[in-house]
DNA sequence: TTGAAAGCGCTACCAA
DNA sequence: TTGGTAGCGCTTTCAA
C-alpha cells in the first residue's frame, strides 16, 4: 500500500516534540534544544519528511515566485532554443535571486495565445514578473492586472521598462566602422515592427547624417537566413560595399556566409559588425566584432526591482551597449 | 493607504453570495447560475482580485511544478547564457507543459553549492524534476529524496534517463566523413569526465576499428576555444588531415576558424562534421554538417514522464541522434 | 525551551 | 443553485 506522505505532524509526533517544535527545530529558528534539533533532524530524515511549499506559503505569506514570460513568435524556429538571448536572461534572473528563496518560473507561449498567458501569469505571479517579446498592449494589459511587472527592451509605456541603448549603439557601431576607414557602409536592420530594430535604425541614420554617408540598407527577420539574404542583395546592389553594420548578431553570422560565399574576404573586403555579443557572434567565421548587450545585467536588475517591489508606471532603467573587437573588423585581432 | 490583497472572502462579500458561491463562480465549477457568475466575475474584476496560489494548491492537493536543475561548470563561461542546449530543454519541457496547470520552475546553481541546490529542490519540487548536468552522485542524492527525477544525457544509475545514442551518433558522423572519401579523419573529443563525451569517443573508436583508420584525436573542453586548441593542434600534428569529427558544434566552431585561419579550405581540403545541432552550427562559416541531437523531444519526454508519474528506479529512454548535412561537408550544399 | 491553538486563503463536501 | 464549514499543512503568536 502507499502510505500517505508524511506531514510536520508525524515528523513530531516520532520525535516525541509539539508541531511548533518540530517547526522551529527543522527552520532552524531559535527555541530549541541542541538536543531536540537532533532528534527532530533524525526523525524527518527517517520519514523522509518534506515540507509541503503551499503549505509553507501559505503560513508564513512569504511569496516566493519570479516569473518570466516569454512569447514565441515563431514555432517553426523553435525561436526561444535558438534564441540566443533567452539563456542570458535566465541567467541574471537566477543570479539575482541566488541567495534569496524566491524561486524563478518559466512560461513560453506561442503568439496566438498570448493574451490568455497573460492573464494566468498576471493572475498567478506573486512576486512579479519579467516580460520578453511581449507586444506592448499585452504588456499594457498584463500590468493592469498585476502592478509588478517589468518588460525587457520592449517599450510599452507605462509598463515599467529595462532597456538597452540601442541607438547610441548602433551609433557607435557604425562610427567604429568609419573611423577604420570603411566609406562604402551598408546596413542591415530588422523588422520595422520591432521597437529594438526601429532604435538602432536610427543609429545607423545618425550617422549617416554626421558622417555624410549614403544611406545603403537592408531589412531582414531577425534570423541568419535573413541576414544571408539581406547581404546578397546588398552586395548585388552596391558591389563595392567594404563595411556592413548587422542589427543582430545571427542575421551578421548569416551576412558573414553570403559576403564569403562571394568571394569578400572579412574583414579585408569587408568588415562587418554584428549587435548582441550573442553566441553567435563567436560561432561565426570570422568572430564578429559587435556591441554587447549587457543581458544579464539588464534581468538581473529587472528581477531586483521585482524583489524589491520598487516598480511604479513608467519605472525605467536603461543600459550602455559597448563595442567588442573580434576580427571580423581588426585584422590582428587575436583568434584565440 | 495600502489595502490588504483582496480575498475570495472580499469578492463574495462584494458580489452578495458565499465564499463557496464565488469559489465555484470563478473557477467555472457546475452549480452557480450564469447571473451569480457574472455578479462574481464583475465583483472580482472591480476589486482586482487574484487567488492566492498557495491556498488554492494546499486546499485543492494539486501539485503545480515540474523543476528543471542546472549545474553551471563554468561561471566565467556564462555556461547558461552561452549553453546552446538550455533553452532547447526548456522549449522542451514547456511544450510538454502545455495544457497542463504545471509550471516550470528553474534552478540553476554552481558547482560547489549544487549539493545544496540538490536538496532545496528535491524538498520543494512536487510533480518531479529533471536534471542537467547534474554528476551521478548529486543525481543519485535527488533521486534518494525525491524519486520523481529523470537525468538528461547523463546517466546515473540506477536515476532515470533520457539519452541520446552518442556512440551510435558517433559512429554515423565519423563513417560520413568516410564515405565522402576521407581517409585522413581526425577527432576532438570533450573532457573525459564527460558521459557524452565518451561515448562520442567509443563512436569514434568503433568506425577506426572497422575502417582501419589510424585514431588520430585530441580533446577540449566543450568550448569554443577548446576546438580551436585542439584543431590547431592536430594540424601542426597532422597536416595531411582532410576530415574532421568535432564532439559539439560549439568546438566545432572554433575548430572551424583554426582550419581557416591555417588556410584549409573547408570542405574542400577539411571536411568537417560537428555534433548537437545547435545554433553554434549554422553560425558557423561554412555551416556545419553535425549530428542533430532531439534536445527537445528529449525533455518533452522527460517531463511527460515526470507527469505520468511513472519512473521507476533503472527506468530508460534513448533517442537517435541522425545526420544533417550541411556545407562543411557537402560542397553542393544550399547555404540559405 | 516547549506546547496549544489561531489562523493563512482557498476548495470541496454536505445540507438546505 | 446556494451557504455553512471542515479541513489542506504549515508558521507564528501567546502562555506555560
Amino acid at each position: 500500500m502507499r502510505h500517505r506522505r508524511p506531514t510536520i505532524e508525524d515528523v513530531a509526533r516520532e520525535a516525541g516534540v509539539s508541531r511548533a517544535t518540530a517547526s522551529r527545530a527543522m527552520n532552524n529558528l531559535p527555541g530549541a534544544s541542541t538536543a531536540t534539533r537532533a532528534r527532530v533532524a533524525r526523525a524527518a530524515g527517517e520519514l523522509g519528511y518534506r515540507p509541503d511549499p503551499a503549505a509553507r506559503a501559505l503560513a508564513s505569506g512569504r511569496r516566493t515566485a519570479v516569473d518570466l514570460l516569454v512569447v514565441n513568435y515563431d514555432p517553426d524556429l523553435v525561436a526561444i532554443g535558438g534564441h540566443p538571448y533567452f539563456g542570458r536572461v535566465i541567467a541574471g534572473m537566477t543570479t539575482a535571486l541566488d541567495g534569496t528563496d524566491v524561486h524563478l518560473r518559466v512560461h513560453v507561449t506561442p503568439l496566438d495565445r498570448a493574451a490568455a498567458t497573460v492573464d494566468s501569469v498576471a493572475r498567478e505571479t506573486t512576486v512579479g514578473a519579467v516580460l520578453v517579446n511581449v507586444t506592448p498592449d499585452l504588456a499594457e494589459r498584463f500590468r493592469r492586472l498585476c502592478p509588478q511587472v517589468v518588460s525587457l527592451n520592449t517599450p510599452a509605456p507605462p509598463v515599467p521598462l529595462v532597456a538597452s541603448e540601442n541607438t547610441a549603439g548602433a551609433y557607435t557601431a557604425l562610427a567604429h566602422l568609419h573611423r577604420i576607414g570603411r566609406r562604402r557602409i551598408a546596413a542591415i536592420h530588422g523588422p520595422a515592427v520591432n521597437a529594438c530594430a526601429t532604435s538602432r535604425r536610427a543609429g545607423h541614420l545618425g550617422l549617416v547624417a554626421d558622417a555624410g554617408l549614403p544611406d545603403l540598407a537592408d531589412r531582414g527577420e531577425f534570423t541568419r537566413e535573413g541576414g544571408y539574404r539581406a547581404a546578397a542583395r546588398l552586395l548585388a546592389l552596391h558591389p563595392d560595399l567594404d563595411g556592413l553594420f548587422v542589427a543582430s548578431d545571427l542575421m551578421a553570422a548569416g551576412a558573414v556566409q553570403a559576403l564569403t560565399a562571394a568571394g569578400r574576404r572579412i574583414p579585408d573586403d569587408v568588415a562587418v559588425v554584428g549587435f548582441d555579443d550573442s553566441i553567435a557572434a563567436i560561432c561565426s567565421n570570422p568572430p564578429l566584432s559587435t556591441m554587447r548587450l549587457p543581458v544579464e545585467e539588464m534581468a538581473a536588475t529587472a528581477t531586483r526591482a521585482l524583489l524589491d517591489g520598487d516598480l511604479a508606471p513608467g519605472w525605467l532603467s536603461g543600459f550602455p551597449v559597448g563595442l567588442v573587437t573580434r576580427r571580423s573588423t581588426d585584422p590582428a585581432a587575436a583568434l584565440c
